[in-house]
DNA sequence: GTGTAATGCTATTGG
DNA sequence: AGCATTACAC
């Protein structure tokens, strides 16, 4: 032990030997609240990863340390350099992760105390839609005036804040202000949005907060187990937690109060989020002990970067006092170009960054260094998504090697969610969105109809989607006998899942439910052509990889929670693109600016710094202006080296070519640090980028013959199948034999009618029929119609 | 009942 | 501009 400890303490000063002052004495308070103040570059992460190591070096177990951090990439890519510095297998036991992620598995762990099964599923953004779709479909209200984005965002903040269904209830004031929203039923939809999805065994993102929340405040016990357990609590990116998140953190922390919390208001971004900066102060009055440490210098920028930076944030009124300072050289000036649109943007930047890579110079502001070799040193930074689009495609065109974040997840894709979805099911058979969204794939006759009534049966009796089917009897739900017994072999398919899911793995058990459920026909019969079809079975087959790699991984690790695939389920709905980030190749880096928070590049390009783009016109509240003031913070002290800043004369936005002006961000950064290329206003790209004209031969291959036959083939094989199928099980059934003309008729949809003529036979069988509601005489297909013969001939 | 075509709607930022 | 829901044909 002494041995340990003398070769600890050598280890100590290996690990104290790279901070500043100011960092070391952070990283030394590891008893009591301690708060740090951290610009942006000074060092945080290291700070955070050095007090953790430090933390193990002095003894304090892996198991007694919950790190909160903003991304799990982060939080992998922490412990990874924890288990570098310490040399401490043990390292992995220490828990790390996003809150999401950390609430999730505690959620898990302690589900008998909450109102959820432990495989609960994780609804996302559009499954949560989809619930309140339905509510507002079950309540007769229009979604015009209850627009579902708007009424989860609304949700969503309440959830944040912590007012329960229960809660708004009892509150008239809410209640009251929802009728002068004209928003009257507006609890009633919070009420019965919750209770779907307690009836599916579901948690939307946020109630992974306002659930752990409720958790611990309804069970001393359990409170006081993670109390004992998390004896050092850190906290990353304070500055944008949100009321449930602050109330558990502190909660966990009021046994020890070994709590340090780690941010940086000038880099508070989340406000939409339910984010407040409000808590960094809160935490100076719980805990007026607190150590505080600022770290003010940054290791990251030049001087010119970090001056521009400086000179836009000052401008906020609401701030802590602060100033963030470099020792490093001054470097190149601040790019500032305008461009006469976002295609020649694109263009100019796709140049610029061949010239940069190459190690040419360019005259005007002098950008050379051979510091900058490597696409994967550049970022390109924008405020929205859909800014994106214009890159990817005159990259693409110009073979310049590219990474989008936050794109469509590779888990966000519909084949990849159809088979989440059916692996979602067979884990918690309550799970109402995964059971409407498989239903139908492939298609085995039951529609939406179907599921309605099936709805209405099961929110009747109490039960689940697929409980109900177990107790339908023909006459009771409106549902045909035929159909029953087609929802009664789905229903024994995923019950045989169920079962199997017992002996089986999680990988083994996806790769049985691809092959039953004959998914993979499905998704091919259904792509538009085979490139797609090829894609889509690639998606497939790799989710099944990852299954495995899942599989295999929590095998190794004792203290994953599982390797079952309830587990792996509630990890993947937490995936963010970040974490699918591909190192391999070295590809320029797109993102939004949300999404760059804590990296940093040696070379940056913000684009699009116009008006109503950034600052967003849809923020324009007075702190709204300070939240993107803050983001353009956070864009310019991502780059360590060279910084432009673009903006466009004209834009294509919303449908409509607009004329664009300078963000006026860009009016407040100090002259001194700027360097304005004059000549990119009528810059002309170099090269690849010509102006389309129509005589140039498309570069389009979707005209090939050749893919064309490829298209027709596979519609053909489909027109084939159909035919093929109908001829099997249709054919010489008779449908309404004693129909004629003249007959009489009534249609549940359009009413009473009569037979004007029958033609065709068997699936081809139709009627026109005179309706006395409708103008024009309908012809019906008799194979499906629903109508009623009152007398065949008058 | 299902698939497709046309229409209608909405439109930051993300876990 | 894109996507989702609806309307209609099969």
């Amino acid at each position: 032990m002494k041995q340990n400890r003398l070769e600890s303490n050598e280890q100590d000063n290996q690990l104290l030997i790279h901070l500043n002052q100011a960092q070391r004495q952070a990283v030394q308070n590891i008893e009591g609240p301690t708060l740090i103040v951290a610009g942006a570059g000074s060092g945080k992460t290291r700070v955070i990863t050095f007090r953790i190591a430090y933390l193990l070096l002095q003894g304090v177990s892996p198991f007694s340390i919950l790190a909160l951090t903003f991304t799990n990439k982060a939080a992998k890519v922490m412990k990874d350099r924890i288990f570098q510095l310490t040399n401490w297998k043990e390292g992995r036991y220490l828990w790390a992760g996003t809150f999401h992620s950390i609430f999730a598995r505690i959620l898990r762990e302690e589900w008998a105390n909450t109102p959820y099964p432990q495989n609960f599923t994780i609804y996302d953004t559009s499954d949560s839609i989809s619930v309140i779709r339905a509510v507002i479909k079950e309540l007769d209200i229009s979604n015009k005036t209850y627009p579902p984005r708007q009424i989860l965002s609304r949700i969503s903040g309440l959830k944040n804040e912590l007012i329960t269904a229960k809660d708004y209830q009892h509150d008239e004031s809410l209640k009251e202000q929802d009728r002068l929203r004209l928003q009257p039923k507006f609890f009633e939809i919070y009420r019965r949005y919750c209770e779907k999805c307690i009836y599916s065994g579901a948690m939307d993102f946020d109630d992974l907060l306002l659930q752990t929340y409720l958790l611990l405040n309804n069970n001393p016990t359990v409170l006081q187990k993670y109390q004992l357990r998390f004896r050092h609590i850190m906290v990353d990116e304070y500055q944008d937690i949100n009321e449930a998140q602050y109330k558990v953190v502190s909660m966990l922390a009021d046994k020890f109060e070994n709590i340090c919390v780690v941010g940086d208001d000038a880099q508070s971004i989340y406000a939409f989020r339910g984010a407040k900066i409000k808590y960094i102060q809160e935490f100076r009055k719980r805990y007026a002990n607190a150590a505080i440490y600022r770290l003010e210098q940054n290791y990251r920028s030049t001087k010119s970067i970090i001056g521009a930076a400086n000179s836009i944030i000052k401008n906020n009124k609401k701030q802590i006092e602060k100033t963030l300072f470099t020792d490093n050289e001054f470097g190149k000036k601040v790019n500032l170009c305008e461009l006469r649109n976002e295609i020649v943007e694109a263009e100019y930047i796709r140049d610029e960054i061949l010239r940069i890579v190459n190690g040419e110079s360019n005259d005007s502001n002098e950008i050379t260094n051979g510091q900058i070799s490597s696409y994967s040193q550049i970022c390109i930074l924008y405020r929205t998504n859909a800014q994106s689009r214009v890159f990817e495609e005159v990259f693409g065109k110009s073979r310049l090697p590219y990474q989008i974040f936050g794109n469509i997840s590779f888990y966000q894709r519909s084949e990849v969610k159809d088979v989440l979805a059916y692996l979602k099911l067979i884990v918690n058979p309550g799970d109402q969105e995964s059971f409407k969204r498989i239903i139908g794939k492939p298609t085995r006759g039951i529609g939406q109809s179907t599921v309605d009534r099936l709805i209405v049966f099961a929110n009747r009796n109490g039960y689940s989607l697929m409980e109900s089917i177990d107790y339908l009897s023909q006459g009771h739900s409106g549902i045909s006998g035929s159909i029953i017994a087609k929802l009664k072999v789905f229903k024994s398919m995923i019950d045989r899942f169920v079962v199997e899911s017992e002996k089986l793995n999680a990988s083994d058990l996806s790769q049985l439910v691809v092959e039953r459920t004959r998914i993979i026909d499905f998704v091919k019969q259904r792509a538009e052509n085979e490139e797609v079809a090829f894609e889509k079975v690639g998606n497939i087959k790799e989710l099944l990889n990852s299954v495995g790699d899942f599989v295999e991984q929590a095998g190794n690790d004792p203290e994953a929670s599982g390797e079952s695939l309830g587990a792996y389920l509630q990890n993947v709905a937490l995936y963010t693109s970040q974490d699918e980030q591909d190192v391999q190749i070295p590809r320029v880096t797109l993102m939004t600016v949300h999404l760059s928070k804590g990296m940093e590049f040696p070379c940056v390009f913000v684009v699009g710094l116009e008006e109503d783009l950034f600052p967003s016109a849809l923020n324009n509240s007075p702190e709204g202006v300070e939240e993107e003031r803050r983001l353009m913070y956070v864009a310019t002290t991502r780059a360590e080296k060279l910084l432009y800043l673009t903006h466009v004369s004209s834009r294509f936005r919303a449908g409509d070519r607009i004329q664009s002006f300078p963000s006026p961000f860009l009016d407040e950064i100090d002259k001194k640090f700027i360097f304005r290329d004059r000549k990119t206003s009528f810059y002309s790209p170099t090269l690849g980028g010509k102006p389309k004209t129509k005589s140039e031969p498309k570069n389009n291959f979707y005209y090939e013959p050749s893919n064309l036959s490829a298209i027709m083939s596979v519609k053909d094989i489909d027109k084939m199948k159909k035919v093929e199928h109908q001829s099997e099980d249709k054919n010489g059934e008779d449908h309404y034999p004693n129909l004629r003309s003249g007959s009489k008729v009534s249609h549940h949809k359009f009413g009473l009618g009569v037979v004007k003529s029958v033609e065709g036979k068997g699936q081809n069988k139709k009627a026109i029929i005179e309706f006395e509601k409708i103008p024009t005489p309908k012809k019906l297909l008799l194979a499906y119609a629903k109508i009623k013969i009152l007398r065949t001939k008058s």
